[in-house]
RNA sequence: GCUCCCUUCGUCUAGCGGUCUAGGACGCCGCCCUCUCAAGGCGGAAACACGAGUUCGAGUCUCGUAGGGAGCGCCA
């Protein structure tokens, strides 16, 4: 049978980073197994339910390239269905229509709390004969009275549950409406779902799921319920620990490779490789390689896999994401060395992109102010004499480019009798107005003759001044 | 409270009864390379939660204990 997998958000915030992951290992199970892998929308809570959140979820894995293989499919348009299903339920005597109050409900639960019990629906409406009309009632499904359902998980491995600890869950609000534990059913089954992947927050939702399945005649999917992902100091993983929404890691300039990579090795692991292509992941991805606790979410390693995505992907792939961060920064990519220069010099020193356009700005914009300490270190009287020779001697090289600059800087220390890094740090915070950067050739080619010569004399006129 | 799940370096993990004086990676520290910063190379500190079993032998199996997490809605 064709595996098929589906990543099934509620539109109520930004994509969260534990639900990319869950949208990743779907994802990759389908694309591994030859699959195909689809994108429920559970939009039945139309309180909490928002079109922008619907355009960031959507936005956000396009981003990452988690595609579906089929338009996305929203809960709200498939009411028809779900009342269809509840008239059978209630046809077949699977289902019974509840007449109990919410004040009469709340009672209930603080009883069975009081006696040390579950808070749960105790099935007072379950034989009939309650019916008032002053009341709308809600539908309940009827939970096996005894018995056990036992789910195989494909992480966790066997989880019995009882089905005396199961009560009757509503499936159909006062109002109608269908509640989650019901529709998730109808539509994974309706999509013929061979595979749930998704948080392990749904295991204690599996056993009821599973018999709404059997009651409809329907044989459940397997499932495989992944650990959450927690912050660095072991909380839930929220906001306090930095960005949670993944667009926020676009801006910050992540590679999608590497947020894929990192997301796909936090729970999940293959021998001691740590950095993967896509390929290798779609080759390599299995739920028995699945951990089965939960991991913490970090931030530094996450910006490792980041930079060594940047060292191995090709540079014009790199070029229009360093031309976004400059614009994003008001950079003319135009007014200054070709992207393909930069990225070349910049990317074995750069974390994210967002790294790589700071560090481009002065080849592209004259840079606002000297960096202090540099300055202070290396812009002194002693430096003078240095930026002199070494701008009569730049000026003098015919063909600006790596190689004869390096000389041409080196010529310079020869003749002053000065160790290289003498020379070539002074002048390296002449033109960059920063204490590091690319090989000082590469960087007087980067900056260009002209803004060169000028920021030497610019140099010079603060060790005068 | 009840039900379910989890537990190897700070973190992500390898380990599927003996090859474990527990391996890799991030981070940290030191050294090398070096015009700076990186990248890269080399080295170091750092973990089997605890207690009983089973077994000739347990990080690996079983059961407890402790700790952590999730769920217990007319939310999803």
């Amino acid at each position: 049978m064709k595996v098929r997998t589906r990543f099934a958000p509620s539109p109520t915030g930004y994509l969260h980073i534990g639900s990319v992951r869950t949208a990743l290992y779907a994802w990759l199970y389908a694309r591994h197994h030859g699959g195909e892998y689809f994108l429920r929308i559970e939009d039945t809570d139309r309180e909490r339910s928002t079109q922008e959140a619907v355009d960031a979820i959507i936005h956000g894995l396009d981003w990452l390239g988690l595609t579906a293989d089929a338009p996305p499919i929203f809960q709200t348009q498939r009411f028809d269905r779900y009342r269809e299903i509840i008239d059978r339920l209630l046809a077949s005597g699977h289902a019974y229509r509840c007449y109990c109050t919410r004040e009469e409900l709340d009672a209930m639960r603080a009883e069975a709390q009081a006696r040390g019990e579950k808070p749960r629906y105790d099935g007072r409406c379950r034989a009939g004969g309650r019916e008032r009309a002053d009341v709308a009632p809600t539908v309940r499904f009827k939970t096996p009275l005894e018995g056990e359902t036992v789910v195989d998980d494909l992480v966790k491995g066997r989880i019995v549950f009882d089905n005396a600890e199961l009560d009757d869950l509503v499936i159909a609000r006062s109002d109608g409406t269908p509640t989650y534990n019901f529709t998730v059913v109808v539509d994974d089954m309706d999509m013929r779902i061979t595979h749930v992947i998704r948080g392990d927050d749904h295991v204690n939702n599996t056993p009821r799921q599973i018999n709404i399945f059997r009651a409809l005649g329907a044989e459940p999917p397997a499932y495989a319920h992944l650990p959450m992902i927690h912050g660095p100091d072991g909380t839930k993983l929220s906001k306090r620990h930095g960005a949670v929404n993944v667009l926020e890691y676009r801006q910050m300039g992540y590679l999608p490779s590497a947020m894929l990579n990192y997301l796909a090795r936090l729970g999940w692991s293959h021998g001691d490789q740590e950095i993967f292509t896509l390929d290798e992941l779609i080759r390599l991805f299995d739920l028995d390689r699945v951990s089965r606790s939960a991991a913490s979410f970090d931030p530094m390693k996450l910006l490792w896999v980041n930079q060594q995505h940047i060292l191995r992907t090709p540079t014009a792939e790199l070029v229009p994401l360093l031309a976004e961060q400059l614009e994003r920064r008001g950079l003319d990519p135009a007014d200054g060395p070709p992207l393909e220069r930069t990225v070349e010099a910049l990317r074995e020193r750069s974390q994210t992109m967002a790294e790589m356009a700071e560090r481009a700005h002065c080849y592209y914009q004259e840079f606002e102010a000297f960096d202090e300490k540099a300055a202070e270190k290396h812009l002194v009287p002693a430096a003078r004499e240095v930026l002199e020779a070494l701008k009569a001697a730049l000026a003098a090289v015919p063909d600006w480019s790596e190689k004869p600059l390096e000389d041409a800087v080196a010529g310079v220390a020869e003749r002053l009798g000065l160790k290289l890094g003498k020379v070539a740090q002074p002048l390296r915070v002449a033109v960059t107005g920063q204490a590091a950067s690319p090989g000082i050739g590469t960087t007087l080619v980067l900056v260009g003759r002209e803004r060169t010569l000028a920021r030497i004399d610019r140099a010079l006129g603060r060790i005068a001044g």
